[in-house]
DNA sequence: ACACTAACCTGCAAGC
DNA sequence: TGCTTGCAGGTTAGTG
């Protein structure tokens, strides 16, 4: 359930439980991910102390004593916490046992994610842009780096190096709230505009956040399957039905490979 | 430097 | 019922 909202949760939920505890084992039953899970991985970390648990876009960090595992969850990919060795799910792909006698359990059934140790700054690190919920990120920024973009706004602001952070659910969310049509070119949208939508873009993923917030305290005795932000979405998965604001049919065209959601009366 | 496509995978729903 | 097609929360490698 990978955008920044339900990674920040997925952090939050495994964190008590891992931090400070040392890997006590570590199990890869399929090393085919994204990029091939680091060779040898589990002899590199064995032993070594989860120091801290951080997020920088949406790859979580888990930093050890010698360097890092870089974890990301791609378009499908989950983690929980299990009793060490309980039983293994289908595209169940690596568990790391923990000296508290837990063990976090990722699952990945399209296996776009990615497990990578690093003693150095990892590569996918580099060329990151802000986050974006960062003082960093504003509409200065946004128009600032479109001057000269003539792709579509919702690509742009789904461009890893422009923000983190902004997948297809909350930046189709984020247009229509700030009124701007998902296809209009990132160059000809005025500095005022680009503060609203910096602004939304904060506001949506902040929410979106918090109501991760309330599925958190069952997160590890759950199934891994939260839904708890679909209720509040007024555009995504919405097309062809009535808008929530002026009850026009939303339209629905495809930017970039990705479907695009927007009311044709609200974003101009 | 930028824009766009294909590709990595599996699962599911819709259409025939 | 079964097969085929297209689409799904992400990111990068390659092409023009």
């Amino acid at each position: 359930m990978p955008e920044l909202p339900e990674v920040e949760t997925t952090l939050r939920g495994i964190a008590p439980y891992i931090e400070d505890q040392k890997i006590t084992n570590l199990t890869v039953r399929q090393p085919r991910l994204r990029w091939p899970v680091t060779e040898n991985i589990q002899d590199i970390v064995r032993g070594q102390y989860i120091q801290k648990l951080t997020r920088r876009a949406k790859y979580i960090i888990l930093g050890l004593e010698k360097g890092s595992i870089l974890i990301h969850l791609g378009m499908s990919g989950s983690l929980r916490i299990v009793e060490p060795s309980s039983d293994w799910c289908k595209h169940d792909h690596i568990e790391m046992q923990l000296s508290n006698h837990q063990a976090l359990r990722y699952h990945d059934p399209r296996r776009f994610g990615c497990w990578l140790w690093s003693s150095a700054q990892h590569q996918q690190l580099r060329n990151l842009g802000p986050e974006p919920l960062s003082s960093e990120f504003d509409g200065d920024r946004l128009y600032m780096v479109s001057r000269h973009r003539k792709m579509a706004v919702k690509p742009f602001i789904m461009t890893n190096s422009v923000v983190v952070g902004v997948g297809n659910i909350y930046a189709t969310e984020a247009l229509f709230r700030s009124g701007i049509r998902p296809d209009r070119g990132a160059c000809n949208i005025s500095k005022t505009r680009y503060s609203l939508l910096a602004k939304n873009i904060k506001q949506v993923l902040a929410a979106a956040i918090d109501q991760g917030g309330t599925t958190l305290r069952d997160f590890v005795n759950s199934d891994g399957q939260p839904g708890y932000f679909q209720q509040s979405l007024d555009v995504y998965g919405r097309g062809g039905k009535p808008c929530n604001c002026c009850n026009t049919t939303l339209k629905e065209l495809r930017l970039g490979q990705r479907s695009s959601v927007f009311c044709p009366t609200c974003q101009t």
